[in-house]
DNA sequence: CTACCTTTGAAGGCT
DNA sequence: AGCCTTCAAAGGTAG
């Protein structure tokens, strides 16, 4: 007989069979018992009851294992218990007031069809099929208390019928100590689960203890999901509860969820919260945790470390002028790693309660504090070489002592070329001008005086370092400015004492996230305005600023005192640079062997050539050619780039300096000239040479650029210097004018 | 817990 | 203008 068969006999069985009018007179009618206050189920005999298919056909209930034989006795079955008795005892299908499922017509044991997964046959007894639980499957009600901390699984000590814990253990004898479910507490008379008592104490070790049985007892942070439920050899019985809504101030406040809550509060601040920080966010330790929308990412809130306080008071990256986390969730995080050069953090498990705030944990808190608002110095380019030297140093030393190692290292640095060290003079601009970008408003004094004073021993600081005092002295003079496409020699070294470097005042409202910085000099050597020279960001080796050619030295163009790119001229020369660069950094103009074109030319920033170049010919046309002592770099030019430039050199001008003939144009058209006519007159077609077709392409882009530039303030008061005598000019030279790409060229 | 040591460079104050 | 002081990093050490 197949289950469905059998199943089917059942049926028939039971219908045809006068319907007990109660629970109770079925269980006299089926085991002739009227002392058993609740009949046991005529549990089946003879053969092991296989799983049960699905519902009952007939009732659409619970299926009963029942079997047609006669059950045996009840003190012979043993049966899965569930709670404080047997689970056969429930006989109605909607669960009693223990939450207990019963079955819906017979007083027996039913084990509920969806049930059946969590039960399992575990051997016979009498005849009798046993069933055990099987671990369910983890809980998915988020109602659900954690799970209890030991080393069982905990999982398995679920009821799940109820989501409840099982204490099916109370009435049977503790089971080993491997099967256990729970921490066991023995008493004098049995192994008992450790959640059964109730009013522990604490350990050492923060463990709860039986106040009298001195054993594991329910950690503190599992008191809330638990509830006296009777007593068992005297002692107070728990069982478990649905856990209130988490108001333990140990545990961290619940974050928001995705959906836009009623209340728009910051639970970690109590602050209201922008909408952006409600938006759904990534997983995060299987949190949902405010967003901050970046320029490049939505990035949740709390991976952002060491903020500062805007305005409102939000937290905020120092970085990234974002909100950041909270000061009192600082505690709940760690770092983890980076993620788009940001600090990373992670949420750890809440420390256990401290006793007492202790004064020396609020002054470090407090300091902490400090800490954050507090905005350091930019590292110099010897600290940059210092902190990647230090760990080679530290290996070769085989010491840890940074002030020994900081001698080494020093005495490196300074036996270091100019080229060489051009590379960390190159990444504290970078860090500089990124500084300046996210804390416009920071000075060093800021920080003046917030280290402890140090009281050097002054004589024998002069004694030993004097040298590199002097040193340092005399590099001080020097102006190092950073350079373009060699990236060996990045610097070129200026002997011209620079004016005191003003902070550009146009990179606070770059567009760009990207950290970008032109170094601007100062033209007028009287000004206190924000005067800025540009300083082109050229190859070393074609542009000479030495002092006779210094533009501040030898420029006599009429220059206003305000710059004209500090303001809108700035924005719209960077608009071209935005368009220029990736156009003349295309594939054609890309050649790895010219040392014209520089590796860092796909970053449209202000360290662009293209802006420095457009910059200095915009502001100063005259000055800019007349600081061009050579023909650019006709030498250097690769024979791969020729096709793409619009003449063919001539063999003079492979060597000549600064000779008339090639100068990038006569003074007659610089008279009267304004920028966007001048380099009209340098891309246009030549008569000498066709232009190549990308060439004429990037040409006439560019100059269909150029041409809406307004005229900024510089060419409008533009004088053009006195003519320089043999300047040839196109009335004189109309069969062939002079090729002017030596811009373009300059340009790379 | 805090300052110091030790280096170079940048920046600001002071004379 | 030149000099002086402070602070960036960093980890051991001394008070």
């Amino acid at each position: 007989m197949d289950i469905r068969e059998e199943n089917n006999h059942i049926s028939e069985t039971m219908q045809s069979e006068e319907a007990p009018s109660t629970s109770e007179d079925a269980a006299v009618d089926i085991l002739g018992q009227t002392s058993y206050p609740l009949p046991p189920p005529p549990f089946p005999t003879g053969i092991p009851a296989p799983p049960q298919p699905a519902s009952d056909p007939q009732t659409g209930g619970f299926v009963s294992n029942i079997l047609p034989e006669p059950a045996p006795p009840v003190h012979q079955q043993l049966v899965p218990l569930m709670g404080s008795g047997p689970a056969h005892l429930y006989s109605q299908p909607a669960t009693d007031r223990q939450g207990q499922l019963r079955h819906p017509k017979l007083n027996v044991v039913g084990i509920p069809d969806n049930m059946r997964q969590y039960v399992h046959p575990v051997g016979e007894l009498h005849d009798v099929p046993l069933w055990d639980f099987v671990t369910p499957p983890p809980p998915s009600n988020p109602q659900l208390p954690p799970s209890f901390p030991t080393g069982a699984p905990a999982q398995s000590s679920l009821d799940p019928w109820t989501g409840r814990f099982l204490s099916h253990t109370l009435l049977e004898p503790a089971p080993p100590v491997s099967q256990q479910l729970v921490p066991l507490i023995l008493t004098n008379t049995a192994t008992v689960p450790a959640h059964l008592y109730s009013q522990p104490g604490t350990d050492r070790q923060g463990q709860l203890r039986h106040p009298e049985h001195n054993a594991l007892g329910i950690p503190d942070n599992m008191r809330q999901y638990v509830r006296p439920a009777g007593e068992l050899h005297d002692v107070p019985l728990w069982d478990f509860v649905t856990p209130p809504p988490p108001s333990n101030p140990q545990l961290p406040p619940p974050f928001p969820t995705g959906a836009p809550t009623q209340s728009a509060l910051d639970p970690w601040t109590g602050r209201f919260l922008s909408h952006t920080l409600l938006e759904p966010a990534p997983p995060v330790s299987q949190q949902l945790v405010p967003l901050i929308l970046t320029n490049t990412a939505t990035v949740p809130a709390h991976l952002y470390s060491q903020p500062g306080t805007d305005r409102q008071g939000q937290l905020r990256h120092p970085e990234h002028n974002v909100v950041g986390i909270p000061d009192n969730m600082r505690q709940y995080v760690h770092p983890v790693g980076e993620l788009h050069d940001v600090p990373v953090r992670d949420f750890v498990v809440p420390a256990p309660p401290s006793n007492i705030s202790t004064p020396k944990k609020r002054k470090c808190e407090a300091r902490q504090y400090e800490d954050r608002l507090y905005i350091k110095k930019p590292p110099n380019a010897f600290m940059l070489y210092l902190k990647e030297q230090r760990p080679k140093v530290m290996a070769e030393l085989n010491t840890t002592g940074s002030a020994a190692i900081n001698a080494v290292v020093g005495k490196r640095w300074r036996s270091l070329s100019k080229d060489q060290q051009a590379k960390y003079f190159d990444q504290a601009e970078t860090e500089s001008c990124r500084h300046a970008t996210e804390h416009p408003d920071w000075s060093t004094k800021e920080n003046y005086g917030k280290k402890r004073k140090r009281t050097r021993n002054r004589t024998s600081s002069t004694a030993s370092a004097s040298e590199p005092k002097q040193e340092a002295q005399q590099a001080k003079r020097l102006c190092v400015t950073p350079a373009q496409t060699q990236p060996s020699s990045s610097y070129s070294v200026v002997k011209e004492p620079l004016k005191q470097p003003q902070r550009q005042p146009t990179v606070t409202n770059l567009p760009h996230q990207q950290s970008a910085c032109v170094q601007l000099q100062n033209t007028q050597t009287t000004a206190d305005a924000p005067v800025c020279q540009v300083n082109p960001v050229l190859p070393a080796s074609h542009m000479d600023f030495s002092a006779s050619a210094s533009l501040a030295s030898s420029a006599p163009v009429q220059l206003q005192k305000e710059a004209p790119f500090v303001s809108d001229t700035n924005e719209a020369l960077l608009s071209v640079v935005e368009q220029l660069d990736p156009l003349l950094t295309s594939e054609q103009f890309q050649q790895p062997s010219s040392p014209l074109i520089g590796p860092q030319l796909s970053q449209t920033s202000l360290a662009s050539p293209v802006y420095c170049a457009l910059s200095t010919l915009y502001a100063s046309p005259d000055t800019f050619f007349k600081n061009q002592k050579e023909p650019i770099g006709f030498a250097d030019i690769q024979h791969d780039i020729w096709p793409i430039l619009p003449v063919t050199p001539q063999p003079d001008t492979l060597s000549c300096s600064n000779t008339p003939k090639y100068s990038p144009i006569s003074p007659f058209s610089l008279e009267n000239s304004s920028p966007s006519k001048l380099l009209d007159s340098f891309v246009a077609p030549t008569e000498c040479q066709p232009m190549s077709p990308v060439f004429s392409e990037t040409a006439k882009y560019m100059m269909s650029l150029l041409n809406d530039l307004e005229p900024g303030p510089f060419a409008q008061h533009l004088q053009p210097s006195s003519p320089q005598a043999g300047w040839s000019s196109p009335e004189s030279d109309q069969s062939c004018r002079p090729p002017n790409h030596s811009f373009l060229q300059t340009l790379y």
